[in-house]
DNA sequence: AAGAGAGCCAACCGCTATATT
DNA sequence: AAATATAGCGGTTGGCTCTCT
């Protein structure tokens, strides 16, 4: 089965998207909605590669995402998660629907992995996991069926999707750099572009444009509501007993009903964080054991 | 003030899984 | 059933920025 690259064609560009190229994306994304990856090259003319604009939709222009700093909670949740699933981070990013698999991943390898290794648990983080009662296996397979389960569960709710992209308090981030603020600027542009048509309701999410850190410039949080709905359901529907690795870190995101704490959160963070926090999709479970 | 090295992150690459023909 | 097309995932890298000397 000699698939070729889908970018393998020429006068394919690389490299960094433009705030043009991206205004081009969520335009289409407006129209068409996410997924049929392949026609948006042709329908925009962006000179992009399929993967190359739904990779840039999916880890940023994507609404909801939550740019800047990890807060503890998170990063105790990243640690846990990781211990657990590995370096699986699409499974991770789904209990974290405001964090992506990249950025999670990248604060991994940045931040956590180091920390870990400098630490005792260097042996535990080498392996990937930590030590663990049961097989990999059946424990992953176990996991498995639990996202499944979640994601028959979203797919069955009629429940309206909770807004993710909450109007961040972020500090105010420092002044970027003069490429950086023209990119900001630009896709404060693209936010305010997208009020338009944004739920009504989603008010406060209208428009945020978060500069976490340096190269974060710009993040354009478009979509909540009905329209996150959709956005969450992109590509392909697939049936909720594909595996972990096929639901999308949106589906489970999008689909948090509850304000509470699950009890699986409760023992992810058992070591005592504060809680409060928001962005952690609730998970509940009818049983703890049900993870092991 | 300038250069070197380190850190960080967006994007790319290669592969697998799933859907379609 | 087989071949092909597409979507998605995880690992890796290139380049920008920051910090240190």
């Amino acid at each position: 089965m000699g698939r070729p690259p889908c970018c393998e064609k020429g006068g394919v560009k690389k490299g960094p998207w433009t705030p043009e190229e991206d205004l081009v994306l969520v335009s289409y994304v407006q129209d068409h909605g996410p997924g049929n990856w392949r026609a948006v090259p042709t329908s925009t003319g962006l000179m992009r590669c399929s993967k190359s604009c739904r990779l840039r939709w999916t880890n940023y222009l994507r609404p909801g995402i939550k740019r800047g700093n990890f807060s503890d909670q998170e990063e105790k949740l990243i640690i846990h998660l990781q211990a657990l699933l590995g370096n699986r981070w699409a499974a991770i990013a789904s209990y974290m629907p405001e964090r992506t698999d990249n950025d999670i991943k990248n604060y991994w390898n940045t931040h956590l992995k180091k920390k870990f290794t400098k630490t005792g648990a260097g042996a535990e983080a080498k392996s990937g996991r930590l030590a663990a009662p049961k097989g990999q296996w059946e424990r992953r397979l176990q996991t498995d069926i639990h996202t499944a389960r979640q994601a028959l569960r979203e797919a069955l709710s009629l429940d309206p999707v909770p807004p993710s992209a909450k109007p961040e308090q972020l500090p105010q981030a420092p002044a970027a750099p003069a490429s950086q603020a023209t990119y900001a600027s630009s896709a404060d542009n693209i936010a305010r572009l997208l009020e338009g048509w944004m739920h009504p309701g989603g008010s406060g999410a209208a428009g945020k444009v978060s500069s976490g850190s340096r190269s974060s410039a710009s993040s354009v949080s478009a979509f909540s509501g009905d329209e996150g709905a959709s956005a969450s359901n992109s590509g392909t529907v697939r049936t909720p007993e594909r595996s972990t690795r096929t639901i999308k870190a949106e589906d489970a995101g999008t689909a948090g009903p509850g304000p509470s704490f699950s009890m699986l959160e409760s023992w992810l963070l058992d070591d005592g964080v504060g809680h409060g926090d928001t962005g952690l999709v609730s998970v509940p479970l009818g049983d703890p054991c049900e993870f092991f």
